[in-house]
DNA sequence: CGAAATTTTTAGACTTATCTAAAAATATTT
DNA sequence: AAATATTTTTAGATAAGTCTAAAAATTTCG
């Protein structure tokens, strides 16, 4: 049985393992967890023990794949929580994830799936994010940054880098939400502001804005 | 903000406050959270100093109004959360409490309230016992235990005393379901065993099981 | 009432998860 | 490549929650 702690460690170097070859490095992990890298340390050595992890000194940590399908397993339980709270609860987007945080830790084979059954078997969280199956296997797809498009480029807005509460409460002042289907209609000069197409509308939104937002391209 | 901890310990004490007299005793908490007595004390003191218990050295402990506010939200959670697993999730009755016992700590007025109102304001729980509304109040109805009823007498069937998934699955063998209309046909002499009419069967049930089934009388 | 039994508290130890400060290792830069 | 900067680890401290063993208080009972 893991501790809140451990699961936390595992789930933040799931999300940090861009390369299934470097480890995550200590203060990546500290800094996700706001916590300190002494911390992060002891916890590895620990991890690393229990074969959720592989770490050696200085050269970070990477999940073993028991350590893969824990991690997994919470940010499936964290995903379909976030779904329950926004269809079935009233939450807004920008609102589930500090519940989703506490709910993700539950323990219970039996709530997980029958609550993926409630749900009808989602394949998004409400922030576009694919939830793993009960296996493990999570379905990627193919999207780009809002910022790597060109002029001309049409998409459909699919999901967020950033998921903070405040980025998230931006777009829904904007109307942007997901599924909208946006184009770019002129890249400023000046400070690189984006004219854009959404839906009906159109409408401004800065270089940063646009660094967060995931589009497949049409 | 309170510990699972110290939120267990609240909730053993308002369950075990019979008399708002008489101090709820360091041993009756200790078994009730399956801890020890010197853990219990530590803890009584801890809470004491919180104002959410009053506490005397050798005279056990009583919630405070904060206390009591405090111990019925988490009554509150447990309890709506049971309906939910039920209602929404095929759970039995028999494998809510679990469950349950997690997910009433999760700390999110809104959840609790939408829970609630998807919910459609439920005022019992799947074991007949009553859930506590935001303000902390709670509907007491008055029952009796069917072991404590005369031949001839009716009732029906609002509540468990025990509420083991052990009696709980014992009662679901023989169609005891909330609800059922039970009538005292017979007493047995040599054991106290008790023939009953069960709806629309008869049946016979231990003085042991009568002792644990609540009913209202008709 | 007073001895015996029981309950409760105290004392002290252990574990988990934290932290700060300092040492060690690695990475960067001139 | 040596000096400097950064990162990571170690060492040692603290807080929460737990335990056992022993002391203290209360309750029970002959």
């Amino acid at each position: 049985m893991l501790s809140f702690t451990e699961e936390n460690h595992l789930k933040a170097i799931f999300h940090l393992s861009i390369d299934e070859k470097i480890g995550v490095s200590t203060n990546a992990i500290a800094q996700n967890l706001k916590t300190k890298a002494p911390s992060v340390t002891d916890m590895l050595k620990k991890l690393s023990d229990k074969k959720l992890v592989t770490y050696k000194k200085y050269q970070g940590a990477l999940l073993t794949e028991e350590g893969r399908k824990t991690a997994l397993n919470i940010v499936r339980k964290h995903r379909l929580w976030e779904v329950f709270l926004v269809e079935k609860l009233n939450f807004n987007w920008s609102e589930v994830h500090e519940v989703a945080e506490q709910l993700e830790h539950i323990k219970s084979k039996k709530l997980t799936n029958e609550l993926d059954k409630f749900l009808d078997y989602p394949t998004k969280d409400p922030h576009g994010d694919p939830i793993p199956n009960t296996a493990g296997f999570i379905k990627y797809i193919t999207k780009a940054l809002l910022s790597d498009l060109k002029v001309g480029d049409k998409g459909t807005f699919v999901g967020v880098k950033d998921s903070s509460s405040a980025f998230l409460k931006f777009l829904d002042k904007r109307n942007i939400a997901l599924g909208s289907s946006i184009e770019i209609l002129h890249i400023e000069d000046f400070d690189d502001s984006l004219h854009i197409g959404l839906d009906e509308s159109n409408l401004t939104i800065s270089m940063k804005s646009a660094n967060n937002i995931y589009v497949t391209k049409q």
